[in-house]
Parts: structure tokens; C-alpha cells; sequence
DNA sequence: CGTTTGACTACGC
DNA sequence: CGCGTAGCCAAAC
């Protein structure tokens, strides 16, 4: 069972993180997730399979208020899709917005996250925060180490 | 209040 | 690859 023991708080370390992610980048629900920390009690297999939905949870209380700090149309699900119902508004905003933002969708309205997928902020961000490092998402990352926060 | 639904993902075919 | 499904959470009905 995974039973956050504190929704607000976790909801609270998304949106910190969502904020980190750059203009013209990308990151997905499973990458945000894995890196707040499981809390304690929680079992990590329930935790990495569930918390990505809580994740989803917290962009949805966002963007139905279109929150301005918050990007929220920088967060796409594990595929490189966006995870809104097909043709609702909110749908079109994100991608209308992502474009905006250079970003690039292939013949099946995916992203490349190899090119466009967010690395994560930078070490000592994360340490400030005690946060892990995001794992690598997409494949191999492509080499550029000098990922600056155009945010 | 039960019930249903879903901004997810990993895994097996 | 794409499609279906399990998992059993939260929020919306």
C-alpha cells in the first residue's frame, strides 16, 4: 500500500521541482517522481509504480488554475506524450505552449526525450532540497553537460 | 457515503 | 513496437 503521509507536502515538492525544469525541456511524471525521496513506511515498489499517477494529481490542481509559476506543460508522461485527453483545451494549450517553446513532435505527436528531456537540476540544487538525482530518462543522455536553466 | 475514473508506468505478449 | 493489463492511489461523481 503507499499511502503518502503527507499529500500537501508531497504535492508541494513537485511543484518545486516542476519549476526547475528549463524552458524548452521536458520531464515526465516516473522522473519527477523518483526523485522525492519514499517517505518512511512507504513500501519503494508501490511507491514506483504509484506515485507517478499522485504526480499527475498535482499538475492537474495546477493547471486548472493555470498556476503562472508553475510550467506545467513541461511535463509529459513516460512515452513523450502529453497524458491530457486528446482535443480537451487543456490538451491543445500544452502543446500550443510547448511548440512555442521550440519543442518538436514527431509523426505520433511525441517528443524525442533523448533531445528534449530535462537532466534535472544541477547536484548541490538537489542536495539544498534533499532530493535524489533523477535517473536518466530517453537512453543515453546526449552529452550536453552544460544543461543552463533558461528558466 | 460507495463507485468510478484516470495528466502513470512497468511488463508480458 | 504497439496493445492490454495489473497495481490498488486520489479525486471526482
Amino acid at each position: 500500500m503507499l499511502q503518502l503521509p503527507d499529500l500537501q507536502a508531497f504535492y508541494d515538492t513537485v511543484w518545486l521541482i516542476v519549476r526547475q525544469i528549463p524552458y524548452g525541456y521536458v520531464g515526465t511524471y516516473g522522473q519527477i517522481a523518483s526523485m522525492i525521496p519514499v517517505p518512511e513506511g512507504v513500501d519503494e515498489t508501490d511507491y514506483t509504480r504509484l506515485a507517478p499517477r499522485v504526480v499527475g494529481d498535482a499538475m492537474n490542481a495546477v493547471s486548472s488554475h493555470d498556476v503562472p509559476d508553475i510550467p506545467w506543460h513541461r511535463v509529459v508522461n513516460s512515452k513523450g506524450g502529453i497524458s491530457l485527453p486528446v482535443e480537451s483545451a487543456a490538451a491543445n494549450t500544452q502543446r500550443m505552449r510547448l511548440r512555442a517553446e521550440e519543442i518538436t513532435f514527431d509523426m505520433r505527436e511525441r517528443i524525442d526525450l533523448a533531445t528534449f528531456g530535462w537532466l534535472g537540476p544541477p547536484a548541490d540544487w538537489l542536495a539544498a532540497y534533499r532530493l535524489l538525482p533523477p535517473h536518466t530518462i530517453g537512453g543515453p543522455p546526449p552529452g550536453d553537460t552544460t544543461q543552463l536553466n533558461l528558466f
